[in-house]
DNA sequence: CATTTTAATTTACTAATCAAATTAAATCAC
DNA sequence: GTGATTTAATTTGATTAGTAAATTAAAATG
């Protein structure tokens, strides 16, 4: 009964503390990075030495209109040295491949993105293709593999990001795929695989509204409704390894059916396929037309006033707010950031929504969470693919002992 | 706009991690210690001697029985030295204050509990009730208030439990009370708040069904519904200090009339006032008899096959099912304990209900999480708040610079 | 140009930790 | 029994991560 054992976690190293906080703050003094992780000078000038020494950090030129015009010894900037990695973010998804190169400053080298009328693969096409993309997104920004260090991908389904096994994707035509490996035996690189949901909040967290906060969450609606969960400033991922499922919590006992078979989802009220399906019962879409064109002329309706179209629309926006609040009561986030493209904005992401989730949530006495619409392109989900793989990368580097001199 | 001082976490110390283990593992000897936080033979010898020589731990004399038969030098367990501390865990709920007396090691000394007409009160009336409970307990187990190194305190309500702050609480008849500082001046004693239903889960973490989990969440119900959210082995407060309010996440749009004032509350259906609101439409109950009596009965008609009183519960159980299953769709957590006491077993806590869950859980290709049903008595509570005063204790004892000979 | 101020570095030390050797206490094998 | 073997714990002697205090660096101020 007493011999399981408990993992205690690993202490992080005095180096890799310094260099998150300099990935965090960047670009920032020494002297700011001995405040903020409560070494003393001394220790970060010996631990930033070996860092510059190794080709991870840099110091900044000091752009004389920054200088703060106070006096004494000036300070001198670090950042992450952008040209120590290159990485590529690959996002997967319906009808599109999407690559981010990136450098280890998660600076933006070069997009590509490779449309495609295939959606759904085996796992040996779906290798196929993503190499594929990488090759062209590569030579499009005349670059070689060997350039790379390495490749995040993101994707929709159950992932777990650990193993980078797929237990299920709706871009697979199997369940159970090891997807991780395959893609790392074809392109002989690190490879980084997780829900794109998880992405997202990832790539809030680094280079978006989440760069400041401690516990927040990102809702992202794309075909399905992902939400990444971060806590304590640490991505949270469930027990194996597989993301939040905010689309599959119930909003109704025995409520509209869902895709997933079960009934009262919050993603077949809200989903696209959601609204069509009660649009069709009652409002004349041309039915040939793809659903993205069927969604514009349906929040058309909504624009010109249609008091059908509004219903239905309605509906699935205090849907949204009512799973939003449970999230909220669940967690008590300081921060909900509401991820997508323009149409969500239309629909769900407005004042309506965002109102009636907080006449939802319970009253603490704190302030309620603050809620946050980030309208990014599709390039977002590869940049947080992208920033995933740095960080691969990153622990990999800082794992090994550094050795430097004191 | 760069400026924010991003705090970045406090590392362990060796000490901290070794006590710890200790107590998670114990009665552990020093070469499994070792093992679990990865430390040399040799750092855990000079640690534990340290902490041995403070008082902290102490060596287990081997009983015969147990010694594993193996060759070579025989282990020497440790374990925590109950003697070096004693604290006071307390419980405040509707009717009753509890007490249990615990060691530094966790075992129970001596309970005591203190009924009560009163279930309101001001800000000095608990503090004197509590003050007052505290020394009839101590009266009665021989104890003064001097071998007391702390108190900790459960209470229903919206607590932040870092800064002791009640936002509001059901016991109360003011809001905003700075509760814990009002109990240290009474007592002259460290003084620990926090929200009953987090102290449950620690109880779970520290003695019962939590013990070898890193994600759990544990549900209370009593008059409310409780959740403790365990993350990575710590339990998860959320952004102000205060815990997730399960009970008043919404299970339907625009549903049922709850105490918080909103509509489609989980408590709304499954507490013990809205079983006996719907009871009151259709069900002859005894007006006068005490809500507790009123449960019993309705719980009587359904056992008795009374088809009304079956309808009522039933749509209970399945409300909880839903809650339940947003909470595992959203978080994945490995576990989940139901705790409370044997009524919630009789309508909630069954079969039926956890079926029902799993049906509406994401099928994620991992194993879904193991439920458990704890039977606890009302001691568990205290207990969770006497945990809770140890952590805190210990915490303090051991941030003080340790000084050990290597 | 000396003074002041702040940042960064150097120096000399301390504390935490480990590897390797040693000691301790048991069983096994004959 | 007695030595060989095995495993746990400790000791010893290094090494490393980190600090405090002194020093140097580079600016503004007056």
């Amino acid at each position: 009964m007493n011999s399981n054992p408990p993992i205690v976690d690993v202490r992080e190293t005095g180096t890799s503390l310094v260099f998150s906080a300099i990935r965090q703050m960047s670009p920032v003094p020494r002297i700011d990075i001995a405040s903020a992780t409560g070494f003393s000078p001394a220790t970060v000038t010996s631990i930033t030495a070996d860092l510059i020494n190794r080709g991870l950090i840099e110091e900044v030129a000091a752009s004389p209109q920054l200088v703060n015009a106070k006096r004494g010894r000036p300070r001198v900037n670090l950042k992450i040295r952008g040209a120590a990695h290159l990485v590529a973010g690959m996002k997967l998804s319906d009808k599109l491949a999407t690559v981010t190169i990136a450098d280890f400053d998660g600076k933006r080298i070069a997009d590509f993105s490779n449309p495609s009328d295939v959606t759904i693969r085996s796992a040996a096409q779906v290798t196929e293709f993503l190499s594929e993309t990488l090759s062209l997104a590569l030579e499009n920004a005349k670059l070689k593999q060997q350039n790379l260090s390495g490749v995040g991908i993101g994707l929709p389904g159950v992932i777990d990001a650990n193993t980078g096994h797929i237990f299920w994707s709706p871009t697979l035509l199997e369940r159970d795929v090891p997807l991780k490996k395959m893609l790392h035996g074809k392109l002989g690189l690190p490879v980084f695989l997780d829900n794109d949901a998880n992405l997202v909040a990832i790539a809030e967290q680094r280079f978006g509204l989440g760069k400041n906060a401690r516990n927040f969450i990102v809702v992202s609606v794309e075909q399905g409704v992902g939400m990444g969960i971060v806590i304590d400033g640490k991505l949270y991922r469930g027990n194996h390894g597989c993301g939040a499922e905010l689309g599959h919590t119930k909003v109704q006992l025995d409520g509209a059916l869902c895709r997933c078979g079960q009934r009262g989802c919050l993603e077949a009220y809200i989903g696209d396929y959601a609204l069509l399906r009660e649009a069709s019962t009652s409002l004349e879409l041309p039915a040939s037309a793809t659903s993205e064109e069927q969604m514009e002329q349906l929040l058309a309706k909504v624009k010109s006033g249609d008091v059908v179209a509004k219903t239905i629309v309605r509906r699935a926006g205090r849907m949204f707010a009512v799973g939003l609040a449970n999230v909220v009561n669940i967690f008590a986030p300081e921060l909900i950031i509401l991820s997508g493209e323009r149409m969500q904005h239309n629909y769900l992401f407005n004042e309506e929504m965002i109102n009636e989730m907080k006449k939802s949530i319970v009253q603490t006495g704190g302030p309620p969470p603050e809620v946050a619409v980030h309208e990014w392109g599709d390039q977002m989900w590869a940049m947080g693919a992208a920033a995933f793989a740095i960080d691969g990368i990153t622990d990999g580097i800082l794992r090994d002992t550094a050795s430097y001199v004191a």
